[in-house]
This record gives structure tokens, C-alpha cells and sequence, in this order.
DNA sequence: AGTAAATTGGGGTAATCACCTGAGTGCTGA
DNA sequence: TCAGCACTCAGGTGATTACCCCAATTTACT
């Protein structure tokens, strides 16, 4: 047998890293050698540790799990990192992408699958979920739209017509209608119902305001 | 100090389980006088002790937390009930309030907002947590739309023109114009933009088949 | 049987959309 | 300096939408 994978957890909701740390006991093969309940014990505990593996929950006090990582990367730790994140909105995941952090999860990923990506990461590979992978595409393609589109993207899922959204933006009608254009051209559909659901179904508008 | 308020916690995920428990001993007036991880325990042992309040997760295994709360007041149970659930989609939630639960409230929910409705439930109140509200707002609006009504919505937002919606739905254009005429006005838009934004915010249509 | 609601569909009009070609400006990196 | 890109706008055409009118038929419920 290979020695046991030591890992640290870190999770600001105990029920979460309880739940964690009693699935990975259970699979095996891996010993929980730190819990920390907030950013700076959890950086602390990594540094003095070293772990194999360590395990952020994204939305800690003191430091979130992305500045965890950050910070003990400039510290030249050789742990490998899995973050886990409750809100997996683009501009976070995107962040949490060009970290390069090895393991990506959501919380409403099932544990187990957690837990093997977890081990996966400790023995030197990569887990990214497929909801994350999937929102991270849409980012993608978000980030192949101008800043122009998507404030013609926002002004039409408020319900703008061309004309109101022309007068919101304070250019012609005409510009509206080449940046909408362009934008079905780019997203791969032929209506304004269908611009829509894309840019809803992948995060590219912001609905909380509307 | 009024007497402590004897509660029974059910959710088949432990570390709900241990969160919640540890939340409510910290608020304190409250005692959990039983805990189970699936739905027959949790029924045996909310006939058995009769708690004030029985807190119920709505996926479990053997019986949901709605089945457990249904069967109890069979037996003439005198607990009040409050639901946790992960999944907040409308139909579900309809049916607890069709139920009429005490309370409900998503996972999502910050704990102390989730005790302090169960405290509240437990003396005679009821708690529903203003997501599950907002929720059950737009079901309310979506009852009042047609079984045709809807599969036009649904049309639309996969992108069909009304030409194309007409095909797939076996009637006239001028079918479809009406419907989509009268939706726009029974949700107050007045373009397709908005209706679509509409109906996906509030859960009216299904856009993972899209 | 009778009333209300749902579903269907027709006519018509003004506005808007979808899509095209073309073009001027300004900024940026090679 | 020059190509490339983003942004701007125009003209034009056919399709489609938004919205109003009205009415026949079916379905549901009292």
C-alpha cells in the first residue's frame, strides 16, 4: 500500500467539512492532518504542514481559498490545491482558472466525486467537474464578445427594443442592430428568443438586476 | 426560562445534520431530543417522542421529509414540521405548500435564518424563507398560464419563430400569435425579450433541454 | 342546459427584426 | 507604417412581430 495521502481541509461551514472529511475516511487511502474553519489558520496550517493535498472552500474569513493558494505559492509550498466553491459564477471560476488550481469543484457536486477528484489532484493530476468545465466555456465564449455586445446583450434581456436600447446607449439604431448581428452571429443562433436563453443559460448577463 | 424546545433533526447528509444540531445548541432554548438519516427512522421516532418541531431534509432515503410529514398527521402527530431542501423547484415546492408546512426553507439558507424559523415554527408560527416565497410567487403566475400557453413559452425559448412553433405545434400561426400576445400580458412585458427573461428567472420554463 | 374558460384562427397595420453590403474613425501591436 | 480589430453608422428588403379587432369551437363545471 502507498502511505496515506495527508490532506488539509478548510471550510467556514463545519457541516461541510465534517461531511467532507467523513467521505474521504471512508474511501480511504487518505489522512486528514489539518481542518481550519477560516483563511489565515487554513494558509498556516499548509505552510507548517505541507500537505499533499489541500482542500479550500472558496468563501472563508480572514482569506478566501484563491488567496490561500496564492499566498502559500509565494511561500513555494509543494502542496497541490482542490478548491470547492458554492457560487460558481464565470468571473470566480474564471479566476480560479488562471490560478491554475488542480482540482475545481461545486458544492452541489456529488461527494464522491469530490473525493476521488481530491485524490486524483493529490496524486498529481487535474479534476475540474463538468459544471465547472461547462461554465468555463461559456466564459470562454463570453470573453470572444466586446464590452460594446454584452452591454447590447444586457440592454436587450432587459427588453429594450433596438430603439430604447439605442437611446440607453446613446448611439444609432443601426450600431444596435450590428452589434446584435454580430452577437447571434458569434453564439450561433438566428433569433432574439434563442440570444437569450444562451446568454442566460450560460451566465453571460446579469439577471438580478432585471 | 420557558421550558426547552424538544426538536428531531432528519437529513440523510451528516454534516447537515451536525451543522444544524450545532447551530441550534449554540442559539440555545432548544434541546434535539432525536436525529435519523432517512425517512422511515425519522417517522418511527416523530411518533414516538413527539417533538415540537420535527426538522425534515426533503431527499432521504426510505421517505421523503413531505412523505414522513403526511403520514405523521395520519397518526394524529401534533408536531409542527418544518422542510429543508436542497432542490427548490417549484413543483416541489407547490407541493409543501399545498401540505402546508410551518416551515421551509432552501440549504441555501444562512443557518441562523434556518433556526431561527424552526424556533419560530416550534412556538406556533409559520416560517417560509423569502427565496422559497419568491419562488412559489412566480409558480402562482405560472398556474395562471395555459397548458398551451406554456408549450408556446417553451417553443419560444428554444428559438422558434412563430411560423416554426406552428408546426411543432400543429396549429396556425395566428395561434400562436394570440397565445404569445396573451402571455406577454398575463406577465405585464411587452416584448418577447422580456418574456423569455421572465419565464426563465422565475423557473417558468425548462431550459436544460435547450 | 347554460356559463365561463380555453383553444382556435382570421383580418389588418405599424413597427420592428434579420440580414446584407459598404464605409469612416480610432486604437493597438507587429 | 500598416494590418487588424472594435466601434460607429447608413441604405435597403423581406420576414416577422406586436397589437388591435372579432368569432367559432371545444371543454369544463355548475
Amino acid at each position: 500500500m502507498d502511505p496515506l495521502v495527508r490532506i488539509v481541509l478548510a471550510d467556514d461551514h463545519p457541516l461541510s467539512l465534517a461531511g467532507l472529511e467523513e467521505a474521504l475516511n471512508a474511501r480511504g487511502g487518505v489522512k486528514v492532518v489539518g481542518r481550519a474553519t477560516n483563511g489565515i489558520d487554513a494558509l498556516s496550517m499548509i505552510k507548517r504542514l505541507s500537505p499533499d493535498c489541500a482542500v479550500l472552500d472558496l468563501s472563508m474569513p480572514g482569506a478566501t481559498g484563491l488567496e490561500v493558494i496564492l499566498e502559500a505559492r509565494r511561500w513555494s509550498v509543494p502542496s497541490r490545491f482542490v478548491v470547492v466553491t458554492g457560487t460558481g459564477t464565470p468571473q470566480v471560476l474564471q479566476e480560479l482558472k488562471n490560478a491554475e488550481v488542480s482540482g475545481v469543484f461545486l458544492k452541489s457536486t456529488p461527494v464522491d466525486e469530490i473525493c476521488a477528484g481530491i485524490l486524483k489532484v493529490a496524486a498529481g493530476g487535474t479534476a475540474v467537474s463538468p459544471a465547472v468545465r461547462k461554465i468555463l466555456e461559456a466564459v470562454e465564449q463570453a470573453n470572444n464578445l466586446t464590452t460594446r455586445e454584452l452591454q447590447v446583450l444586457q440592454a436587450i434581456a432587459r427588453g429594450l427594443t433596438n430603439r430604447a436600447a439605442s437611446q440607453a446607449l446613446g448611439i444609432s439604431i443601426k450600431t444596435i442592430d450590428t452589434h446584435r448581428t454580430n452577437l447571434m452571429r458569434k453564439l450561433g443562433v438566428r433569433s432574439t428568443a434563442s440570444l437569450l436563453v444562451r446568454a442566460m443559460r450560460d451566465g453571460l448577463i446579469d439577471v438580478s438586476d432585471i
